[in-house]
DNA sequence: ATTTTATATCGTAAATATACGATTAATATT
DNA sequence: AATATTAATCGTATATTTACGATATAAAAT
């Protein structure tokens, strides 16, 4: 049991799957929204700025960075953080194409059905 | 360890993170685009086209059912699931508007420090 | 040189998610 | 009435995620 079948599905799917659980935290979520509110990037801020352990907020970063959404730079002993933006357009881009495809259908069908 | 800090997020980035969450998995993807494919709403067909058993497709769509993104109703036997538009369609909303934002912020900072 | 600061990583506990088979429940068919 | 069909739920095993403290590492400040 709980053997991985995610690879059976296409490789479309996987992708905007693998992208939504990059988001699918709502700490992950604010990560994005600090980086991208300030100009400079920032790094240990984010730490002060969410109600997590520092080495908790570290492991997020990393699954942002793992998704290619954030990449980070050492500066002197602190961490520079910024948004990947072709990552993050092109993933965005993909899952609102996702969106706009299943609408697409429901103008078709017009059948509510349940 | 392992306390649940989601709660102490906004509730908006709680509300983005979960609606990410539910699409979260190839599965679930995939589901969505049967049921939005059709123009009569499946149910057991989203069984045989998936790679999975039924206990677990039933399981995935408790999950987008609880998200709000689908609806069931049972026909004799059959159950029958359709897309909850108005809710499909404000998460995916909100999360554009997330993207959005963030890409706004971008061209204003402009400052690529990475 | 020592201490401080910043952050990543390790180890670990607990919670949650994924997957399946078996069972249940309820309608349909024979 | 007995059987078959469909789908939900239960129980359970395993995998993954979330969270933290402790530790490691490396640069900065003293």
């Amino acid at each position: 049991m709980a053997v991985n079948k995610k690879e059976e599905f296409k490789k479309s799917e996987i992708e905007l799957a693998e992208f939504a659980k990059a988001i699918s935290h709502p700490a992950r979520i604010a990560i994005l929204k600090a980086i991208a509110d300030r100009d400079v990037c920032i790094c240990g801020e984010i730490v002060e700025i969410l109600p997590l352990a520092q080495s908790t907020v570290s492991q997020h970063l990393k699954e942002l960075k793992k998704a290619g959404l954030i990449q980070g730079t050492i500066d002197g002993t602190k961490s520079c953080y910024c948004i990947n933006w072709k990552t993050f357009e092109k993933s965005a881009n993909g899952l609102n194409a996702f969106f706009e495809k299943a609408k697409a259908k429901s103008e078709a069908n017009k059948a509510d059905c349940c």
